[in-house]
DNA sequence: CTAGAACCTGACGTTGACGTCAGAGGCAAG
DNA sequence: CTTGCCTCTGACGTCAACGTCAGGTTCTAG
């Protein structure tokens, strides 16, 4: 494998992205769109994408979950990317965290009711 | 307190639900709309509602914080309200039961993601 | 009696992450 | 060459839980 094997990294089209990562063809086109992946072009006009893109749309997904939007992303992305943040950044994390932690405490309270409620309909036929 | 007294109980307007439950007037007419509250009228038109309507209304809100719709909740409201159920509601409840411990962990999985991104870029100033 | 707060019924607007359709080009196999 | 799959660019549609505005009625405090 000689150094320009190496800097030449195998090159996968969209459909294969999609697959790769469980989502369809039109959720990475929008991920582009909304600025989360800037893919190359081919000649004619073809989205290329390096195989990180997978692993970048599968910790989209993740972040989607946890409520955050495409905007707060690409806010973020510079901090996951560079490792390097300023004080707005951090403040954001930190309060995108606090959200998350509140939302699984209400995911928690949630989940107690409806045991509650399971527990007593199967004790009453 | 008579018995008379005891049964009439005293009714409140829409005002004083929304306030006491934290949410919008708006918010408590779209629940009449979609069947999960079924206040009186007073004579002129007027909403009023028993003092549990605000309970009820704190407990929709847990259950779209845990992401029912308000029909899934329509479903499932004589669960609730009478503790009785058929194969078919007790199937629901834990499918919900099951899809809401399921986004809890996403959330978790999403959370210990951003605490690591949190811990390297408090490290890398 | 009157001003202002609270209430009423429509009905259209918003937001986010896509779905879906139309019409046109690109690419490998036989 | 053509068949069939993949991809492209718009652009409109969807869904849920409301927000918001308009125009009118009702209740209540002074």
């Amino acid at each position: 494998m000689s150094a320009t094997e190496a800097a030449v990294e195998r090159l996968i089209r969209i459909g294969e992205v999609a697959r790769g990562a469980g989502v369809s063809v039109r959720a990475v086109r929008y991920y582009e769109q909304q600025g989360l992946l800037m893919p190359e072009r081919s000649p004619s006009g073809q989205r290329l994408y390096r195989q990180d893109a997978i692993a970048r749309v599968r910790f989209f997904q993740q972040m989607f979950a946890a409520g955050l939007t495409s905007r707060r992303i690409t806010e973020l992305l510079p901090c996951w990317d560079s490792g390097h943040t300023d004080a707005e950044q951090r403040a954001m994390l930190r309060a995108e965290r606090d959200r998350i932690q509140a939302k699984a405490d209400e995911l928690q309270a949630a989940l107690d009711r409806l045991d509650e409620v399971i527990a007593i309909t199967d004790t009453h036929p």
